[in-house]
RNA sequence: GCCAGUGUAGCUCAGUGGUAGAGCAACGGUUUUGUAAACCGUCGGUCGUCGGUUCAAUCCCGACCACUGGCUCCA
């Protein structure tokens, strides 16, 4: 039978560090990492005996494995693991000993430039160019180390198993292409990953752990109870339709994000899909953000008014004027020509308008408050919005519910003074909580993003007294609440910093599943202001927050959460009143069974059918319908309904109108 | 966008250089049933798209598209 058990979608990693490890972090290294970074250097030593001209960069032990990144003639596929795990299986045999060497970095830089380091033997011409880079970033007075197994030589920190036969039991999983340093501007390598365990059964049982988790992939499970599809030939890749079932959840979200809203104080505001480009410069998204932005729609006519027009017409005729004088040589007809296509583009281009698609609601909430004066007796000013976005992201980036082209965001923008920041930066973290708490939903972290001293001016805004405050009152809120959180520099979003909420996929993907900021720029950009009680007209802060993100991404997540075995209030199916055979007296009482709830608002249906009762329930079991009420002259005769429960099984006979009563009462609770 | 892999009926999957099958689903019957699948029949596919090789391509080759696993990026 399926159940909720949470099969763990990995537990969360530590936040990935992108800086180098220091030589104590890597004294930390747990067992189960030492053995799958010794791995990584069989592995290396198995790919050199295969294609000796690879070079390597690094080799690391990542949450499920290790991997290598390496530069090669030739082009790895899976197709070749079958011989590089022989080769890595006798490296293992030979037990080789992790040999450690201290050199001094001027031996190391001979050995780099003779190939020798992340090598076999030295290779005259084919130098270790990324272990020379790495020399150069291991800081003066470090000790420089090589590890060494039989003729591979690698250098290297460690630490290592003692022996090559310390590593119990690997699998070689895939092959990727990664960036060197991450960075998508430098060389591309081709990145091998392994997973290794102290012992078979570990590695087994892991395995099987991965199988389990594909069976709680919400696209599987969507597609196996009708919640989305996707049409990429007709509607496009990254776009998905809701299917009823799907759109029933949806709808349930949003009916707890309108009426916690509502309770909390906010008003609710529609916005159009698309805006001018006007609004995407003044907001400063244009340009760093038009890459994620799908192209914009360009209007062009008589009828589209624009500053520039005029200027660029006048130029047009300017160079119309002097034709006449020009026209005398062919160089100058060329000329002329070339100007005057120059000036009709720019003619065009100025009676062109442009509108994109949005790719976040703020703007349009800007102009929503610029649209009345404001007092500070009308703040905080909470608006909130179920607004649709579009983001035009890379092809390779889409995932499933997980990474769409269109969202729907559960937002709001928060505008308030500085002195009722804190208290409304707090009420949002209870509301995430309590949504989390409804949902049942334990394993995530807080992660707070700051800005960095180098990055003012360039990544985020230059008010350094505004980030120090800014950022000092979240962390304030966030110890204050007593929520677990880890600090994150250099993340935060250009106008402030931001706390995410990070939750992993069934796969092990992790992803931002809500997220709350804190903006003290943009609404100074578009000249939003309140008049304060001194008669002045002040900007105020502006909190963006999201806490159940996105629909696709919250329910591509919860599908996995509950392995598509939603609660009562959420499940598309909820009820199915189930007639044993087809007598006309029962078909009666569950059809009127049928009409009653539905009248109460409960996703209800009916199986009437001849079919065998054990045919019928299996057909409900596999819909995942949440509960089934059995009818059979039994229960006719008692005034009574059989129950079941799609995760508990048969639940017995009971008074029909007790039944009603508790369904209803538990979707009105929205109960677990 | 980059690297690799995959693409056969609505779904899960067989299969072959000589224009394709199974189970489930759907539909039509028969069956009259107490909690995960009664029986019979019918329908259903230009084998992702376009090109090439070949007497002949779903199969071999190429390009493109989509999806999957990663990289980069992000709600």
């Amino acid at each position: 039978m399926e159940t909720q058990d949470p099969i763990p979608p990995a537990v969360p990693p530590p936040a990935p560090n992108p800086e180098r490890k220091t030589l104590d972090d890597r004294a930390k290294m747990t067992e189960l990492e030492r053995i799958r970074h010794s791995c990584a250097h069989v592995l290396a030593t198995a790919i050199l005996r295969l294609w000796p001209d690879a070079q390597f960069a690094y080799g690391p032990p990542v949450e499920n494995g290790f991997y290598y990144d390496l530069e090669c003639s030739h082009r790895i596929s899976p197709e070749d693991f079958a011989k590089l795990e022989e080769e890595m299986k006798k490296e293992i045999k030979a037990n080789h000993v992790f040999e450690k060497l201290t050199v001094t970095r001027e031996q190391a830089i001979a050995d780099a430039q003779t190939g020798r380091l992340g090598g076999l033997a030295e290779r005259p011409g084919n130098a270790s160019k990324f272990k020379l880079d790495l020399l150069q970033n291991i800081p003066e007075g470090e000790p420089i180390s090589y590890f060494k197994n039989g003729d591979f030589i690698d250098l290297c920190a460690g630490p290592h198993v003692m022996r090559t036969g310390n590593i119990g039991a690997f699998k070689l999983t895939t092959v990727a292409a990664a960036y060197y340093k991450g960075d998508e501007q430098g060389p591309q390598l081709q990145r091998i990953y392994g997973t290794a365990f102290k012992n078979k059964t570990a590695l087994e049982e892991w395995l099987k752990l991965q199988e389990e988790a594909k069976r709680r992939d919400h696209r599987k499970i969507g597609a196996e109870m009708n919640l989305f599809a996707f049409d990429a030939e007709f509607t496009g890749p990254g776009l998905p339709l809701w299917l009823p079932k799907g759109g029933a959840i949806l709808e349930e979200l949003e009916k707890l994000a309108k009426e916690t809203e509502f309770q909390a104080g906010y008003v609710r505001v529609k916005t159009p899909h698309l805006a001018r480009e006007k609004m995407y410069k003044t907001s400063g998204h244009l340009p760093y953000y038009a890459e994620s932005m799908f192209p914009p729609m360009e209007l062009s006519g008589e009828n589209v008014r624009c500053n520039e027009k005029e200027a660029a017409e006048e130029k047009f005729q300017e160079a119309l004027r002097s034709l006449q004088y020009e026209q005398q040589t062919p160089q100058g007809v060329e000329a002329l020509v070339g100007k005057l296509l120059s000036v009709s583009d720019e003619v065009r281009l100025s009676r062109t308008d442009r509108y994109y698609l949005k790719a976040m609601n703020c703007p349009h909430h800007h102009r929503i408050f610029a649209a009345e004066p404001h007092s500070y007796r009308d703040l905080p000013l909470r608006l909130a919005e179920y607004g649709t976005c579009y983001r035009y992201e890379q092809s390779g980036e889409l995932f499933g519910l997980m990474r769409v082209r269109a969202m729907n965001m559960n937002d709001a923008h928060i505008y308030c003074t500085p002195e009722q920041f804190a208290e409304e930066f707090r009420a949002v973290n209870e509301m995430y909580l309590k949504y989390f708490s409804i949902f049942g939903l334990g394993k995530y972290q807080m992660r707070f993003s700051t800005s960095s001293p180098e990055g003012l001016g360039k990544k985020y805004v230059n008010e350094p007294e505004l980030w120090k405050q800014t950022e000092d009152m979240v962390r304030k809120v966030l110890v204050e609440s007593g929520i677990n959180f880890v600090e994150v520099a250099n993340e935060a979003a250009f106008y402030g910093p931001k706390i995410d909420v990070q939750v992993w996929s069934a796969i092990g993907r992790e992803f931002t599943i809500a997220t709350n900021q804190v903006d003290f720029a943009v609404p100074a950009k578009f000249g939003l202001t309140y008049r304060d009680r001194d008669n002045t007209d002040k900007t105020p802060l502006c909190i963006h927050r999201a806490p159940l993100g996105t629909h696709e991404r919250f329910i591509g997540f919860l599908i996995e959460h509950y392995a598509g075995n939603f609660p009562l209030w959420l499940a598309p199916d909820q009820v199915r009143v189930i007639t044993l055979g087809d007598d006309e007296n029962l078909i009666k009482e569950g059809k009127r069974l049928v009409h009653e709830l539905r009248q109460n608002f409960v996703r209800v249906d009916g199986d009437f059918t001849n079919e065998p009762i054990k045919a019928k329930i299996a057909n409900a079991e596999h819909a995942r319908v949440h509960t089934m009420l059995v009818l059979g002259p039994r229960d006719l005769e008692a005034g009574h309904v059989s129950v079941r429960l799609h995760t508990g099984g048969p639940q017995g006979a009971k008074p029909t109108a007790q039944v009603v009563a508790d369904i209803l009462q538990s979707i009105k609770e929205r109960r677990a």
